[in-house]
DNA sequence: CTCGTTTTTGCAATAATGTCGCAATTTTGC
DNA sequence: GCAAAATTGCGACATTATTGCAAAAACGAG
């Protein structure tokens, strides 16, 4: 059995909730995944669990901190989170639609000094930049 | 007639597409709100405007960059944009939903290098920030 | 392993959300 | 004003999401 599948069943009982066949799929769908995944791909990806499974297991994997979601549009995206994906944000060409994953020390500092100067506590945090990449900007 | 709606036709103008009444209630709704809305509360607080036309539209404002888009949950918020709007992100709570507005020079510089780093042309950013509130850890 | 309990699932019905084509209306530029 | 172009509302439709509930699976104690 692969790390990551253990590393996600240790989650799920973590928790105290069932470790499951449907769970397994969604996760290794989006283990698999070559990118951020709409709902819809998810519950096309995962064609032996039923749509509404897929709807409450997404829901539960957000909850746990299992997945993120972004936004294209007004389309939500969802991809793993750490520990099963790099901490990592994105950074989207509008014309080819290419992303780029964007990791930088700089940027999680200065965050960080924000989030300290309000007394908040982090749980999460998305950045997302959109713009023309090197070769659109050119063609 | 107020200065928002005059820079607001101003903007239709400049990309020539027609000044319409439909257009004008839209943006009313979004000038007027307290808060990013969900497509579905702008489709209810414009009761006179198509439920398809309100689509149409927002589509287009965030094509001429009048609103911007941002997550809460699956669920996309739209609220305007400069220059209606200051340039600003946000910082959640988790616990009591509240919502903080963050303007933060050093934040926006170091977004800037990352951009220029990777030969961008940046149209625009999002930053999203979500955790506890002062308040809500201590209760 | 087996049993009783708890959780999760699939199914089916339904709601909510979003999209599309087209005729009627409105806006625009002249 | 008027003709052309753009936009709208309508209605039908497609897609996406939610819910209640009975059946099935997972769990944990013994």
């Amino acid at each position: 059995m692969s790390l990551d599948i253990k590393k996600f069943s240790d989650v799920l009982r973590m928790h105290k909730v069932s470790v499951t066949a449907s769970r397994m799929k969604i996760f290794e769908t989006l283990l698999q995944a070559e990118r951020p995944l709409t709902n819809s791909e998810i519950v096309k990806r995962t064609p032996t669990v039923d749509r509404a499974s897929v709807y409450r297991n997404l829901e539960l994997f957000a909850e746990l901190g299992i997945t993120e979601t972004m936004l294209r549009g007004w389309t939500p995206l969802t991809e793993l989170a750490e520990p099963f994906r790099a901490h990592h944000h994105h950074m989207t060409c509008e014309s080819c639609g290419r992303m780029i994953e964007i990791e930088d020390h700089e940027l999680e500092e200065v965050l960080g000094s924000i989030v300290a100067r309000h007394n908040f506590k982090l749980t999460k945090h998305l950045v997302e930049l959109t713009g023309l990449c090197a070769q659109c900007q050119v063609s």
